[in-house]
DNA sequence: ATTTCTCGTACTATTTAAAGTTACATGAAA
DNA sequence: TTTCATGTAACTTTAAATAGTACGAGAAAT
């Protein structure tokens, strides 16, 4: 099952806009996700229409972060992508007239909403504040052991 | 995101084959779940080399279960199947060199790693004898409402 | 024996969703 | 008015799952 990684991707994006302050252009941030910047426009639309990021066209325009990076959660941001599925699997059928398959879908309908309800809190509890200081960690834990040193983005 | 329905389609199969009793050709079982007996048999194979189901071939062959239903959990079936993936999202990056990157996965992971827990747990709470009862009740429910009566295959 | 039935599986084809790319329009600053 | 940057639609490519074909092997019926 191939699995979808914009959630990651919009994350990661978010948090090279924020570290890089000034307006970032979407050629800079494809640069830096090593993607197409027509790749880093689609991904942050969504952003953008819920007013978490903000764009400007022309000289010395780009991306910036609308919101304080506290007031932004991962569940902030899986809702402004468009909520894509949390689970890999589903039903066969959805409304089924067999009763077997009733059954079994019901099974199983019951425990995915359950680990989607329990994924959707643990997004609702990590803000972008609290990524961009574990980033901050990372660094400084890569400053301390020198042999490790190497650019962001090998 | 496509889901993947192998976990759902093979139970569906199992159940049918419990309540057909005899031994079941592949044939039989696709024309239930309407797709192709190559598909069932792919199915199966995880299951029958874990021992849940037996094949026979030749006349009179054909599918049986090989143990009793409340000792076949959901869970079993899912890690005769191969264990695929749970989560509908991964990582743009599995291990980069990106701080960033790294931050983002850690978070990402945590969650789904307790999303995963939580379902595999419910997954072997739940037995085919469970879901075989919930069948049959299903089943008694319908026929006192004659109006909803049909063929168990529309 | 040989015909028929059934599974086993390698191989190919189809379908589907994501990701990448191109092209061009819009708007802002130099 | 040129240059830079986003906005977005359309198209192409790629990767994975699923479906389907073909043929082999074994077991039972004739």
């Amino acid at each position: 099952m191939k699995r979808d990684s914009r959630l990651s991707g919009v994350l990661h994006v978010l948090l090279h806009m924020a570290e890089h302050g000034e307006p970032t252009t979407s050629e800079q941030l494809a640069k830096a996700m090593q993607t197409h910047p027509v790749v880093i426009r689609r991904i942050l639309a969504g952003l953008r229409d819920a007013g978490f990021v903000r764009s400007e066209k022309g000289h010395g325009g780009g991306w910036t972060i609308a919101k304080d990076l506290a007031d932004i959660t991962m569940r902030d941001v899986y809702d402004a992508i468009g909520r894509p599925g949390l689970m890999a699997m589903g039903n066969r059928t959805e409304a089924p007239g067999c009763l077997v398959e009733q059954a079994v879908n019901a099974a199983l309908d019951g425990s995915f909403r359950d680990a989607e309800a329990l994924l959707l809190a643990r997004f609702g509890a990590v803000t972008l504040a609290t990524l961009a200081a574990d980033f901050h960690e990372r660094m400084a834990a890569r400053s301390t052991s020198p042999d490790k040193q190497e650019h962001i983005h090998g």
